[in-house]
RNA sequence: GGAGCUGUGGAGCAGUUAGGAGUGCUCGUCACCCUGUCAAGGUGAAGGUCGCGGGUUCAAAUCCCGUCAGCUCCGCCA
């Protein structure tokens, strides 16, 4: 049908007889001779119609934008001075002696145009018509890309592709599950697949070695920028490797996809730190190391102090943690108030500030509570300097390291201190194995219960159960997961008593995880794995803030697609069929 | 479950703080004119339940209450 991508034209071209298809991205209409710019998949070429062929120029007219078009023409070089260098074609333009209308188009309901971003639930309700648009079109592309040289990496390395089951078995730990009724057997229900954990281990029990799966998920939870309820994994498993082999493995594929997709050179090995260490120093498990700011324990700075809050927080066990702004001394009281309700919001009590005066005496509500020698302490503990700001948070450690961490990135958001041209990759290691669920008073897992611990902390697992730390990795980009994985429990021994600890006795463990359970008795090889939150990793590749912007078809924050009106209700049939009815929504 | 922001011709915005006639800007659409534009240009025209419902008021896009939708965040996400 035709002979040439638009978007492909060049100078040397001049002369070729070819024939393009594509949509009209703009026509310009001077009466006597018109333009129209045809865009397709490779990009944009300007046709002209001009008297010489009048059958082409009286189609011209007609045509409006996004009209599909096919353009019988001639490449010719453009007469000297009429380059265009904001296009690839600049240099050509296809002297059309016919324009056939393929399809007409109604005029779309928001412009096909890179420059003007559109509402985006009118953009979602006609994403057909938004993924025209070249950003979004790339993060397609660029999503494709990264997938290929995934399954080139993951095939080189000796990784075979194996799929397991979407229909598959509710489990209560984690997630909510998505539930799909069972027609054949009436009030039971199969569950989409949270993710292929357990059919992962099950291939290395049956010799995989290793496995790699790019794996639809299903999580019934609620949205953010960067969670939808269904997501892709790039899942994988190996048999008889330990941490260093993981690390190793995914430094060379992330190294690869940052080469071939972006041609940037990244510098493994990438950084390792501690769980807790990340949890002091940055207030959260997933760091944006694109900056600095990091926290500062005031423990000792403020131990006797006469700053009741502080002193409250130290008697309870808690912290003082000290954040500083530089230059901060520039923020208004009401923006000061700002941060404090920002704090407050978060479920603190409050938020104290400080800022450092020329003279290394301190402004702040607080500064008549305080020592000279606290002062001195406090400048040299924070390294503020005359002009910047110091907050203060105080409370229960982990809560209080939690909220200061969610400040440093707001106000480093805020005050455009993110170096944006940095791709900081850490690995975060030996998080802890169980973590106290306060409502129901007993220990969850953090990770998942077949999650091994470290050898050091098994001896005193039953002991110090929030002291145990796992063989689990979490891998962070600028401050945002993009995966996670662990070394697996392989020993009935362990397991029993991880479940112990969580208290799943015997006959649960069986019911839930009989399977898995009975699997191992046949000999499980040590083994280990990770997953990618794909869609996270393109995000991160293509610039993007959300990955709505690198799914084709996302949902809005309901789960709702707004195209195709999914959830929709179902008819009564249907319903019988499966054995169900529905109550009456309040 | 909770907090915040947004909703104004087809698109993007301003107008809301301090109530006074659907007021304005840019783009698009339609008609006509136009032989070198590339965000073409010129002349003219059409196009509005100010998300929806209720309330206050002589008078509501504007104030109040409720509600819907979208987005961001907290909780949630082994």
């Amino acid at each position: 049908m035709r002979t040439h991508g638009a978007g492909t034209l060049r100078a040397s071209d001049d002369g070729t007889a070819v024939t393009l298809a594509g949509w009209v991205d703009r026509r310009r209409d001077h009466g006597g001779v018109a333009f129209l710019d045809v865009r397709d998949r490779t990009g944009i070429v300007q046709v002209v119609a001009d008297p010489e062929s009048n059958a082409a120029l009286q189609v011209a007219h007609d045509v409006r934008n996004e009209y599909v078009v096919a353009v019988h023409g001639t490449v010719r070089l453009r007469p000297s001075g009429m380059v265009n260098e904001r296009l690839g074609t600049g240099e050509v333009e296809v002297a059309a002696s016919r324009v056939e209308i393929l399809a007409p188009a109604e005029t779309p309901p928001f412009p096909i145009d890179d420059r003007v971003e559109a509402d985006e639930i009118t953009r979602l309700r006609h994403r057909y018509l938004d993924l025209r648009r070249t950003p979004v079109a790339r993060a397609l592309r660029m999503r494709s890309q990264a997938t290929a040289v995934i399954r080139e990496v993951m095939e080189a390395h000796g990784f075979i592709d194996v799929e397991t089951p979407l229909l598959t078995r509710s489990t209560p730990e984690g997630a909510r599950d998505f539930l799909v009724p069972s027609r054949m057997r009436p009030g039971a229900f199969y569950a989409l697949p949270q993710s292929p954990q357990l059919f992962k281990q099950l291939l290395m029990v049956a010799g995989v070695e290793r496995y790699y799966q790019i794996a639809r998920c299903f999580r019934d939870e609620d949205f953010r920028a960067d969670r939808q309820p269904e997501f892709t994994q790039l899942d994988l498993e190996a048999s008889f490797i330990d941490e260093a082999d993981i690390y190793t493995l995914v430094e060379d594929l992330l190294t690869t996809i940052w080469s071939r997709v972006l041609d940037v050179k990244l510098d493994p090995p990438f950084p390792r730190m501690p769980y807790a260490e990340a949890m002091a120093r940055y207030g959260s498990d997933k760091p944006d190391l694109r900056f600095g700011m990091e926290l500062c324990d005031l423990r000792d700075v403020f131990a006797g102090t006469d700053v009741g809050v502080f002193a409250g927080a130290l008697d309870a066990d808690g912290t003082v943690v000290g954040l500083c702004l530089p230059g901060g001394g520039q923020l208004t009281r009401k923006q000061f108030d700002g941060w404090v309700d920002f704090a407050r919001s978060r479920g603190a009590k409050g938020l104290a500030w400080a800022v450092v005066n020329d003279d290394a005496t301190l402004r702040s509500p607080l500064a008549k509570f305080m020592s000279d020698d606290e002062t001195s302490a406090l400048l040299t503990a924070t390294g503020a300097e005359p002009g910047d700001a110091i907050f203060f948070g105080a409370g229960a450690v982990g809560a209080t390291r939690q909220l200061m961490g969610a400040l440093r990135l707001a106000l480093a958001r805020d005050h455009d201190l993110i170096a944006d041209d940095r791709w900081e990759f850490c690995w975060i290691t030996e998080p802890p194995v169980f973590e106290w669920n306060d409502d129901e008073r007993r220990w969850d897992s953090v990770h998942h219960p077949f999650t091994a611990p470290t050898d050091e902390a098994l001896e005193t697992m039953e002991q110090t159960p929030g002291q145990t730390t796992a063989r689990a990795y979490d891998i962070v980009l600028n401050g945002t997961e993009i995966g996670g994985g662990s070394i697996r429990i392989n020993r009935t021994d362990v397991q029993q008593r991880v479940f112990a600890l969580l208290g799943i006795d015997e006959q649960t463990a069986a019911e839930r995880f009989g399977f898995l359970l009975d699997a191992f008795a046949y000999g499980a090889p040590p083994h280990g794995g990770i997953a990618f939150g794909l869609d996270r990793l393109v995000m991160l590749l293509a610039g993007e803030d959300s990955i709505r912007d690198v799914i084709a078809f996302p949902k809005t924050q309901t789960g709702a697609d707004a195209m195709t009106g999914a959830p929709s209700s179902i008819d009564a049939d249907q319903l019988r069929t499966l054995g169900l009815r529905t109550r009456q929504p309040r």
